[in-house]
DNA sequence: AAAGTATGTTACCTTTTGGTAACAAACAAG
DNA sequence: CTTGTTTGTTACCAAAAGGTAACATACTTT
């Protein structure tokens, strides 16, 4: 029960400053739990971030297995909107995403096997039922994937980006529309 | 002499640690002035890298207007070569970028604007060329000029991304062909 | 009942952070 | 010569960071 409380209170921070202020002080004074406590549970503050990251594990909860793959190519696009939305509504996977660009240790290591294994997957299905090069297709998705968690990040401090309002759901249409039609020209 | 021993370090301190890492402290140590001369030539640590980015001017030093222009598409091409050239290159600009994800501040804020006004020029001209709607044209240089920096920042700790080897020349080879191929057949 | 283990609190420690006061030397201008 | 300004050093301060020792309480287990 402690734990849980603890655990919640991590998730409080990083949603509101990130994974960057999750500290031991932090976490105390967020929780009400103290200091020593946190370090019996979990021994440090990385163990305690793994263990968060382990629970709320990003990367199981989407379940892109589950969505309606009758077309390869609507499947994508059902992907990539689903990716934008998860994004869009998730502070804390924003600020994963952030954190990931300037920290390295072994739960971020394993987020990026798992989402890489997962993109394969996706890229290797896509390719074989529509015979385009592997190389260009990851390119392709690599491309979308990588510039959806930096615009979203950025629309928490920049609400205008080459006068996309990606701070606002019209932004997000207009980048939608416009991937949906990347792929309608490029998987030909 | 002092103030340009101080600016140094603060490259130094960036290139290796990012601008997060920058502090009154750390900057002292790197230069072997003291702290409190830092505090008399420039009165904080804000004040310092507003400096910093001032006199290395990030985006005056991006010269895209001396690209050859023969054809808008090839002009487009050759705006995002130098973008990823620079990035790829330059360790400094990379850890701005990253820094912007987290901070906010008045020369943030400039740089941001002077982005705009040149992302918003070049998209001018595509469009007024080409006949394609701004929109479209805006959207697609949004998801490219956002993957690059989150690429290249990423490719510092992440060697592989969607198979693609971020962290060498040749994934770099392949997304610069891909984003041409892209042009080639959104703009026909 | 006694021993042992899990749970919690108080109080302390060191290091590093940003920031300043006070004093010393160098040098130009009256 | 002396006044004032620039340039610099030493030494200090308070706050916040991560981290631990020691003690108290409670709940099992034998």
């Amino acid at each position: 029960m402690t734990e849980k409380r603890i655990l919640d209170a991590v998730g409080t921070i990083v949603e509101r400053d990130g994974f960057e202020a999750v500290g031991v002080n932090a976490v105390a004074a967020a929780s009400g739990v103290s200091k020593v406590l946190i370090y019996r549970y979990f021994n440090n503050v990385d163990q305690l971030l793994v263990k968060y990251i382990e629970t709320n594990d990003f990367w199981l909860n989407a379940d892109f297995a589950s969505l309606p793959c009758s077309d390869v190519r609507e499947f994508a696009k059902q992907i990539f909107r689903a990716y934008i939305d998860m994004l869009r509504k998730s502070p804390a996977l924003r600020k994963l995403y952030r954190w990931e660009l300037s920290t390295q240790n072994p739960a971020i290591d394993r987020l990026r096997r798992m989402r890489e294994e997962m993109g394969m997957k996706i890229i290797d299905s896509v390719c074989q039922q529509t015979g385009h090069e592997r190389s260009r297709v990851a390119a392709v998705a690599s491309l979308i994937t990588a510039s959806v968690p930096y615009l979203s990040i950025l629309s928490e401090s920049c609400p205008v980006y080459n006068s996309l309002e990606i701070n606002a759901d019209s932004g997000w249409q207009q980048i939608t529309e416009t991937i949906d039609y990347i792929f309608d020209k490029i998987l030909d």
